[in-house]
DNA sequence: TTAAAATTTTAGATTTACCTAAAAATTTAT
DNA sequence: ATAAATTTTTAGGTAAATCTAAAATTTTAA
């Protein structure tokens, strides 16, 4: 079955938005694919005859296993695709999402699976999330937040959960990236922001906001 | 500017149908396009406000230096991927094609031109076509059609005039590909079939229809 | 618990790319 | 040169994906 670029960002969208089998909301889904609520509620309603999700009026929206799959593959092919602008090509990891969401939408299969041959099999992306294998199996990221990881504890930057060009510059400007080792020294309760220390260079301090964003990897 | 895929397949058609300057009738890209005249009357209007094309009612179309432009840098990519799929990815290049008609249309020049430096700057793709640079710049390639070779003459198979899987079938099985040297030994003119002689292997004859489809360089 | 607020859906339009059928223009052939 | 054939355009309609405005439903909060 082959579907329209539009209708595979929709179940890329709830894909990523439905934690834990809750069900989606429409104007969750508005402002992550920055369009209005009624447009939602026009393809949701496609997209159910299509059998790629559960949607009942007023009730939100959940993925069928056949939708899960079509959103699974669309992921594996973005995260190749990224890893190959930054491997192969040369690209900066801060770059590649936005050009990885033309290319995720490339329908051949045999393309995917030999990027995935030439690239090795690789585990995850430049950004440290998982690539799901050619089954549509996700390895799964034993990570945690930043913000929640005890002092004094050597942990490796694995995942940045956002990927906006501002988060970006931060993250450049205080030399972080994936892979990036480093440790919390210290909370502060009054604003909850961390000071850190990063290799054997100074310590300094990030907001929450920042924090909540940073994933890690540790033990 | 950005175009629709449909429009740039528009742009591609009518430059590969345009034979020196000379305009291209509606019911030719119709054809071309697997659509009816009626909706290529209706698209030519669109394009020719966009300024890509010069049109005037029953009078066919012609590029402008803008759509001459878009036209080259879809070819451009196209062939570039199609050298990628081939020479980096293993792919058979009778399979290519298709592949490359989705991936020449993702828009990133700088995803381009990474790539051409990755493939060591390239003159030709895995046909024989020529690649253009990203000047806009084609190479020519001084080729003659197959039919036309004198008899006894040594050359190169430059180039395949047609993608169809059933050519490729064909060239498959007389091991005929892009790079095989191969000379006319003798031409038949009840039927303008040709003996054809590869390497130091038995010759072998040829219809006139696959000889007019294939382009070989010598000298 | 019911009124206000927020969310979601429906109704009715718009744009893009396409279609068929019929009219208009051009080309060809007698 | 004019009638027939062909090509091209116009007119009017459809499906996909979007929109705004208004109605329906659900949630929240006094």
């Amino acid at each position: 079955m082959k579907y329209s670029v539009t209708k595979e960002n929709y179940i890329k969208a709830i894909f990523h938005l439905q934690q834990e089998n809750a069900s989606v909301s429409t104007n969750a889904l508005a402002q992550a694919l920055h369009t209005k609520a009624a447009s939602v509620t026009d393809m949701l309603k496609k997209l159910k005859t299509q059998k790629l999700l559960q949607y009942e009026k007023y009730k939100g929206v959940k993925l069928t296993v056949e939708g899960r799959k079509l959103a699974i593959l669309i992921i594996r092919k973005h995260r190749l695709w990224e890893l190959f602008l930054v491997q192969k090509l040369g690209f900066g990891w801060e770059e590649v999402h936005e050009i990885a969401e033309e290319l995720e939408h490339i329908s051949s299969k045999k393309l995917t699976d030999r990027l995935e041959e030439y690239l090795g099999f690789p585990r995850s992306d430049p950004h440290g999330d998982p690539i799901p294998d050619n089954q549509g199996r996700m390895p799964v990221n034993k990570q945690i937040n930043l913000a929640d990881l005890p002092v004094n504890t050597v942990s490796m930057v694995s995942n940045i959960g956002d990927q906006s060009a501002e988060i970006m510059e931060l993250l450049n400007h205080k030399n972080i990236k994936i892979g990036t080792r480093l440790e919390v020294k210290k909370k502060f309760t009054y604003d909850n922001s961390l000071e850190i220390k990063v290799h054997n260079k100074a310590a300094f301090t990030i907001s929450e906001h920042l924090a909540r964003h940073l994933f890690v990897k540790y033990e």
